[in-house]
DNA sequence: TCACTGTAATTTTTT
DNA sequence: ATTACAGTGA
């Protein structure tokens, strides 16, 4: 790239920002101020003008999507594929870290991830062991205090328990053998994968060092969203050689609810001095109208950093807000507003609160024609006969997988019941052994009826047969073998015609993912390893989309980071948005981030929707128009009729 | 052991 | 409305 050309594409702050000295820079970027382009012009800047090596650049994003588009933007930018160059989600890079170092991180070679599905299966298994009464320790409950305690840097034994809160004891109690049960089963969790990464580098000094003299210039997008054991994970890995340049905007916090420490934004001038603060505050994205209208919105919220974010474009149409009856004419009304539009359909966004919203919209568009792609729901890896599917896979190459041997012990149906498995589980448990020890362990002592004993047999047989003939196969291969071998495939055709075929086709999807998998990564032993990772960390979100040119669907959260010239956001109603829980919790300001995150998305065209009632739990509620709309000036927004 | 039936709970967002 | 789960009979 010639820099000093691209350079005269960056206003002056963001030059400020790009070209400064190699202190830390803690970018303030408002919404739509270049801050993904002020990030990756950075990184092109150390490495052609401070001579930096790829492999001392790690750039750290929340999400897979923005990782990609931030790759694609570097690689764009130098005109060739960065290699060397550390790109990804912090589980992201948490986990290749792991990969490489499990033996001092203390993981079996093979370890896998659970995903919160696996974790909650994990947790429901452990309540049933403890018989505890489910009503007052629900799985839900426990996983929230888990994973809670596990982002702030806590483990179970680090925690003093006081005995007269018996409530925390047994939490603790049941986080213990959590604990205890993904370390046999050697699997580890989502929030895990950061602690376990914390951990290894902190105990390991020679590690650290070596980390910290290679990643010399550490960068993180969305700074307001890291949570306590990401930030001590920043710590340590920049330490005191490495340079922290991170990009952040407190208005845009969204995920205090998984953890999210918008204080970190405070403690970085404490916990790294040097430092430069850089304010984005032009916008180049909207209309001045969409503008003043997130600004007056946002401008409802205590105790901000405070920023106001202008733009050189002048007017633009007025906000417009539309009523209707019910959320099904409030699809129509949007559906007939899209074929208005002259634009290509993925400029056209319709964004939501809650994923339940999108079934709605989808029938409407479906009943015009109009190519759509929903983003997020149901992803492509969490479903059913993919989830089964993965298991095998799973317990193929770690028989001491639990939670893997538990889902397809009797999937298809093969005559293991309950009954058996609660021997299996009963046995484990006592040993301390998995299920697949246990399991050979009972056939041996001849615990079981021959029937039941039988069919266990066979299963056993099953996998390690699977074992063999994956041996020396391409991993689509591995993938195709196992669905005949499990007779999964068998299994889906049975169930409701148009349903099965679904499942099926899905299967197929998979052996497809397994050889894009296997293309882009280079083949070596522990492919598999890495694909069933992969299955965890990107729950494949780019699956199955027909059509380039679909209007956009997804809800406000997954919209963080894009931009769209035409905005629907729909479903203004109080309890919905903002939602009731967070309303219960005193949440409304994040609700009020999330609203200001959705209005910044639009460029030219932005329609405010809301339904005088909503089907709710098999009953229509009444709903009252959403408090955000008050709070934006009535003389930006012009009502619309159908 | 498994299919069937009735009842209770469920819906915030993501790695 | 849809789904998950417990209880019941074959």
């Amino acid at each position: 790239m010639d820099v000093f050309k691209e350079l005269n594409t960056l206003n002056e702050k963001q030059r400020e920002a790009v070209t400064a000295p190699l202190e830390h820079i803690f970018v303030l970027a408002g919404a739509g101020s270049g801050k993904t382009k002020v990030l990756t012009h950075r990184i092109a800047w150390l490495l052609e003008t401070e001579q930096a090596h790829p492999y001392q650049i790690l750039a750290v994003t929340f999400t897979n999507k923005a990782a990609n588009e931030m790759r694609s933007r570097i690689n764009t930018l130098l005109k060739q594929p960065s290699s060397g160059l550390w790109v990804g989600t912090f589980h992201g890079i948490a986990h290749r870290l792991l990969r490489i170092n499990w033996q001092p991180a203390n993981l079996p070679q093979t370890f896998q991830i659970l995903d919160s599905d696996d974790q909650l299966r994990a947790i429901k298994r452990i309540l049933k062991t403890l018989q505890l009464d489910d009503k007052v320790w629900t799985p839900k409950k426990v996983q929230i205090f888990i994973n809670a305690k596990k982002d702030q840097g806590l483990r179970a034994k680090d925690v003093v328990i006081n005995e007269d809160d018996a409530w925390l004891a047994q939490m603790f109690s049941i986080y213990q053998i959590y604990e205890e049960t993904l370390e046999r089963t050697g699997t580890i969790d989502f929030a895990e994968l950061l602690l376990r990464t914390y951990e290894l580098l902190r105990d390991n000094p020679a590690l650290l060092e070596h980390y910290q003299q290679r990643f010399l210039y550490v960068h993180v997008d969305e700074f307001q969203d890291t949570n306590t054991i990401q930030y001590q994970l920043l710590q340590l890995l920049v330490g005191t050689l490495g340079k922290l340049f991170v990009v952040f905007d407190d208005d845009q916090s969204i995920y205090a609810w998984r953890g999210a420490k918008i204080e970190n934004i405070q403690s970085l001038n404490h916990d790294f001095a040097n430092n430069r603060l850089v304010r984005l505050e032009q916008n180049y994205r909207s209309t001045n109208t969409i503008l003043k209208a997130a600004n007056k919105l946002i401008g409802h919220n205590q105790g901000r950093l405070g920023k106001n974010l202008w733009t050189k474009y002048s007017g633009g149409e007025p906000v417009f807000l539309y009523s209707a009856y019910t959320e099904t004419s409030e699809a129509q009304f949007v559906v007939n507003k899209i074929r208005v539009f002259n634009y290509e359909r993925k400029e056209i966004a319709i964004l939501y609160r809650t994923t339940a919203q999108s079934r709605i919209f989808e029938e409407a568009l479906l009943l015009q024609g109009i190519p759509y792609r929903i983003y997020g729901g149901l992803r492509f890896y969490e479903r059913l006969e993919i989830k089964d599917m993965l298991a095998y896979l799973r317990l193929v190459q770690n028989q001491n997988d639990d939670g893997a041997f538990e889902r397809v012990v009797n999937t298809p149906k093969r005559g293991i019941g309950e009954r058996t498995v609660a021997v299996l589980r009963g046995v484990a448990r006592q040993q301390r052994m998995s299920l697949w020890i246990a399991a050979r362990l009972v056939i041996e002592n001849r615990q079981l009826k021959a029937r039941a004993s039988n069919a266990l047999t066979a299963f056993l047989d099953l996998i390690e047969q699977c074992e063999k003939c994956v041996h020396g196969l391409q991993l689509h291969e591995q993938v195709e073998q196992i669905i005949i071998k499990s007779s999964l495939g068998e299994h889906y055709k049975k169930g409701g015609a148009a349903e099965a075929q679904k499942r099926l086709e899905n299967l197929e999807e998979l052996v497809n993912a397994a050889r894009q998998f296997a293309q882009i990564n280079p083949s070596s032993s522990t492919i598999l390893t890495e694909f069933l990772s992969h299955t965890a960390l990107e729950a494949g979100v780019g699956q199955g989309s027909q059509y380039d040119d679909c209007v956009q669907l997804m809800t406000l959260h997954s919209a963080k980071g894009l931009e769209f010239k035409v905005v629907f956001l729909c479903g203004l109603e109080e309890g919905l948005f903002p939602h009731k829980n967070s309303l219960e919790e005193g949440n409304v300001e994040e609700e009020r981030r999330l609203c200001y995150v959705g209005i910044t998305r639009a460029r030219q065209h932005l329609y405010l929707c809301h339904s005088e009632s909503r089907y709710r739990y098999g009953e229509r509620e009444l709903c009252k128009s959403s408090r955000f709309i008050d709070e934006i000036p009535v003389e930006l927004i012009e009502e619309v009729r159908a």
